[in-house]
DNA sequence: CGTGTCATTTTGTGATCACAAAATCCTGCT
DNA sequence: AGCAGGATTTTGTGATCACAAAATGACACG
């Protein structure tokens, strides 16, 4: 058997005994894995994902990974082709500006609602996060900056304790950062800029409207970069 | 046994042999009769839905029951709790303003994406599901109405081949046209009023921001029935 | 050398099984 | 009668199996 780059997992596959596992445990770990696969970018778009190959890489039975599967692609994050195989869709220009659009209506909206739930501490936190981020723009570890960039905004929203919103931007993330993965492959994440500052500034100062205007020029910009790519590449 | 309602089929079980069945036709058909069921308000909020259950019900096995609410629960469509059994989530106050939120934000802005698709012949149709809208209210079918209902909305919506925007509406409607049935129940169908033909005039005269005004009052006015109900109600 | 065809393998799907946790029911006691 | 405790049933979960469809590869023919 060739030794391949495994999408989930760089050690050595765990051959652990299963134990203490309480009720549905094994799904949560399957759903874990493969959703951090997909915001940090580790699955191709377009590539097949099978459920044997999953299950096989995570040392699970095929049938949690088919439910986990199932999950995903119902919230849009994975698509499930006519004959039942199932694969990261690609973006298309007329999804992008979906994504778009619906990021600028929804994330400002619960910014705003997250900030009488953002105390100090909370804004301290953020900073640490951005201060790493930072520091993964110039190191170019896109990877890293996709998954603090993700804590970051879902920091600001999670402090809402939204149980509708939230789970509807979580799809999106889930749809575009596949794609965005590609293309920070491709460009580099040299020409990255954000406004993470500002909305920070806007926390501490309680400003509502300006964290609405840095949260929505933080998406506009982030996605403005992803966007110009998409109409350059095929 | 004793005869006992079914949530999903009135007539007595089927029992035809399964044939020509293509690939994952069970899953699509199992999904199918839940979903509408759902959007028909056949499940009672916080009434647990066994696997086993539907299962016998639709005359299939377990499993693609089982992945079918696996997908309904990530569409928030379904609960899964700690222990495992799956429920239809009851309204909370919370809740409920976060989806009346979240529908003022999307579906305005989708029924605008939608108008240049919709041509005359659109129109027509709209204004014949709106005319048995009207029959329903009048001979107080609930389950009819919220049927046409989500009919009417979704001809517009779907006009625009939204791939993004219309699965995260589909998402909001799972949740809260259970609750909508139970209050329903509770005061009937003759005190409720629509926007429809406000919504129609201004997809005849092509004018988007009627439009918008249109879909945004209908769905304030629906929901602020439902939400005088779960502030009076527990 | 390209192409169509056929055999082989891979893959998804639905069903069934085994097991543990949870819920339910029944019984016996106060 | 009310209630606690245990036995029984129900239920979700993960694994495995059988089957059909699809993908892949090999191979002969033009």
């Amino acid at each position: 058997m060739p030794i391949r780059r495994s999408a989930l997992k760089s050690g050595p596959a765990k051959t652990e005994t299963r134990q203490a596992t309480s009720r549905g445990a094994t799904r949560e770990q399957v759903d874990a894995a493969i959703r951090t696969g997909l915001l940090t970018g580790r699955f191709i778009p377009g590539k097949a994902v099978t459920i044997r190959g999953l299950a096989a890489e995570l040392g699970v039975s095929p049938m949690p990974v088919r439910e986990v599967l199932q999950r995903l692609a119902a919230e849009n994050a994975l698509e499930v082709k006519p004959n039942g195989r199932v694969q990261v869709p690609d973006m298309t220009p007329a999804r992008f500006d979906e994504v778009l659009k619906a990021r600028l209506l929804l994330e400002p909206e619960l910014a705003e609602l997250a900030l009488p739930h953002l105390t100090a501490g909370a804004a301290g936190d953020l900073q640490s996060i951005d201060d790493d981020i930072d520091r993964c723009l110039v190191s170019g570890d896109a990877e890293a900056y996709m998954r603090l960039n993700h804590a970051f905004h879902f920091s600001i929203y999670r402090a809402t304790g939204s149980k509708v919103l939230l789970p509807l931007i979580d799809s999106l993330w889930l749809q575009f950062a596949p794609f965005m993965r590609t293309v920070y492959g491709r460009v580099g994440t040299a020409s990255l800029v954000d406004r993470h500052k500002e909305a920070i500034r806007a926390i501490k100062l309680r400003d509502k409207q300006a964290l609405r205007v840095a949260i929505a020029a933080d998406i506009s910009q982030g996605m403005g970069i992803l966007g110009k790519e998409i109409l350059a590449g095929t």
